[in-house]
DNA sequence: TAATTATAAAATGTCGACATTTTTTAATTA
DNA sequence: TAATTAAAAAATGTCGACATTTTATAATTA
């Protein structure tokens, strides 16, 4: 088993990417290639490649002669990403709603019939529902047609996982919050339907805002 | 002379970006490990580390075992990334006249003047033109005050740049065009100070959006 | 001749080694 | 004891070597 399709640097940056977005590793910690190359089993190459992609998308940092850390963050980047997240998502919307055709209203409906159904049913597991929920979300998006602004959205999305899963360490998942976002999810299915951009803008850049101040608060306890 | 503040790879990342946003490689160019390691005078390592950023910015695209390639370009792709740019400069505007304060203001209007003078002077350097330019843009977004939204636009301008210096390459540039623009930018400071958002965003879109006929068709003559 | 196969050349990706620099630990001094 | 300085240890970044894969060239066959 010598070649998968991808390269080792490719694979080592799969995994990196993950640990960091999931917190195996803490914000500020120092990256040691030593204890890297033996957690993942790999040369010094490879693992450097991966790590120069991690320093592009502003997960890593280096310091010359100092080595890698994971990337801090902070309150003001918390807001921040979320804000530009929700402003990116906003204008997607929009340009979806203006161009988006049936195929887009009928997936659409059909991504927010999957959603609602799983949010009804008894035992629910979150991973399923996220990636529903995430499914939905694109739906309403994919409509906009720009390759760019959906690569945008991607990385911020990303990092803002990055923090929700800090948060999420901490707090166990309500499942409460989790039908209050039902009626938003419905009303946003309305208004893209009934091409209402300016609601539709307004509700889910609110939408989107909304886990803000909770996990601002956990953070500031760190 | 050993050491400068950088280490190899971040200055051959420098280079390297420099080169193809310049133009100096063609678009699918392949980039072979070798005549870069001889070119730039550096070692494996380095060189493949600043390539393994230019993919993450895709500037650059792999294939394993196949290596190094200039990524390539198209009239979709031209179109996708003015159009996202033109996008977020509006909503850097829109937010800007949101939050905008005096210095804003103030700094904007001096930018301004900067670049009207220069317009106007007798023999001008594109070069020179070409940074109040920028400047003058930078002035009117700044005031919307997230590190995340310049992130984007400047990595979206970094792009545009590239078609735009391939259209240079054919084309020489022509002062006509700067004349043009120099109304739209009283116009745009105008609408500024005016707070006047919608009637910013709408400009400043078509402002953006002006060469990309232009490109376009020197593009479709290759 | 055109297509296929076999052989040679070139290029890629990974590794470990090593010189430098940074960090830690110990020794010295005030 | 606290602060400096010196020595030792650890870690980083760069290099060239090498196995493997891809590409180019030559030989073979139909």
């Amino acid at each position: 088993m010598k070649n998968s399709r991808q390269n080792t640097a490719a694979q080592i940056l799969d995994s990196l990417t993950n640990d960091i977005i999931q917190g195996e590793y803490s914000p500020r910690q120092k990256l040691h290639i030593k204890t890297l190359k033996e957690r993942y089993n790999v040369g010094t190459s490879p693992l450097r490649e991966a790590l120069s992609q991690l320093i592009a998308k502003d997960l890593v940092i280096s310091e010359n002669q100092r080595g890698f850390y994971v990337s801090d963050i902070s309150i003001d980047d918390l807001t921040d990403i979320y804000q530009a997240r929700a402003k990116i998502e906003s204008l997607c919307i929009e340009m979806a709603i203006e161009k988006g055709d049936d195929f887009w209203e009928a997936n659409l409906i059909a991504a927010s019939h999957r959603l609602n159904k799983y949010s009804k049913s008894d035992k629910i597991d979150m991973g399923e529902w996220q990636s529903r929920h995430a499914a939905f979300h694109e739906a309403l998006v994919v409509g906009c047609m720009s390759p760019r602004l959906f690569q945008i959205r991607d990385s911020l999305f990303e990092k803002s996982t990055r923090y929700r899963n800090l948060w999420l360490r901490e707090n166990v998942t309500n499942t409460a919050a989790l039908k209050i976002n039902q009626n938003e999810h419905a009303a946003l299915l309305i208004l893209a339907l009934e091409r209402d951009k300016k609601s539709a803008k307004k509700l889910i850049e609110a939408h989107i805002m909304t886990p803000v101040e909770i996990i601002k608060k956990s953070l500031s306890q760190l």
